[in-house]
DNA sequence: TCAATATAGTTGCGGGGGCAATCATTTCCG
DNA sequence: CGGAAATGATTGCCCCCGCAACTATATTGA
């Protein structure tokens, strides 16, 4: 089959995106550094803040967060040592632990939480119209959704 | 100053965005792995084919590429070994070393660069109204001329 | 019942990449 | 000129994380 090229727009939506994305999860990464928390911890306290007891399965949250469940492993390592997280074994399943957010966790997210956001708004949102926040949603949800196609 | 939470639809434009991103590099990834590239691999060579005599210094590079200098060193260790790329140090300036694209390195990219770029179209752009690119590469343009305005 | 298989998690190993220190070279003044 | 500062690149050290191998527990089915 012949290349089917991009078109000049699309390259410069592609360049655009791989370019800019890095650049921007620094930037708000860097916000986080006061807390002492790093973007992978952020999302590992904020994915067990929503889930109910607040702890979720290894399993589970590795998935979340797109870690293998070894690469869980080492974070847990991390945000264990800091007290941020607690790791219980299942009563029921003797394969199975969980991860348990501690106060200490929550009260630290709590306290991150509206930096990160602001970062979030300040560096991203507020530069965008209604229109572009729009299709921002929906351009990642067709394409997560299409992943998700392909392999579960 | 209060808190400015995000909407709904700007949540779900921001958890989309951190969620689908790292999927559909990995995705994209992937389909380098015949070619035995990775993907900092091929944006090295494809940076390298677009400048003036195919070379760039390890400098100017390592910051097109969004790397330090010592994770260009190190990324350098591996397409050297390739000989993908080669390392020439410059006569004017004692300090200065190119990196130069070698015919091999050329004739791999020219290969992979159809592949690839079906993967872009295949995973991303074929899935996107023709406004959503546009918006895709405006909104990203915002955020990245915003972000060079902060740190050069 | 009890092997075969599936599932959950950890560990050894290796690669990628950042930071700080270092070295070499060049440039910039006093 | 010659010392100070700037610039370019590399090295040591460390963290993150994936893969493959391994352990342990649970489930399945002949």
């Amino acid at each position: 089959m012949a290349t089917r090229w991009l078109t000049p727009q699309e390259m410069a939506a592609w360049r655009s995106f791989i370019e800019t994305t890095g650049d921007l999860m620094k930037a708000i990464e860097k916000d986080l550094v006061p807390f002492g928390l790093d973007r992978g911890d952020y999302q590992l306290l904020a994915m067990l803040s929503e889930a109910p007891d607040q702890r979720l399965r290894m399993c589970d949250l590795a998935d979340s967060l797109r870690l293998t469940r070894s690469g869980l492993t080492r974070r847990m390592e991390g945000v264990m040592k800091k007290k941020l997280v607690a790791r219980v074994q299942s009563d029921d399943d003797g394969r199975v632990a969980y991860a348990s957010l501690t106060p200490k966790g929550f009260d630290l997210l709590k306290a991150a939480a509206p930096e990160h956001l602001e970062s979030v708004r300040r560096l991203m949102i507020d530069l965008l119209t209604p229109t572009e926040v729009k299709s921002f949603a929906s351009a990642f949800g067709k394409i997560s959704e299409n992943l998700s196609r392909l392999q579960g």
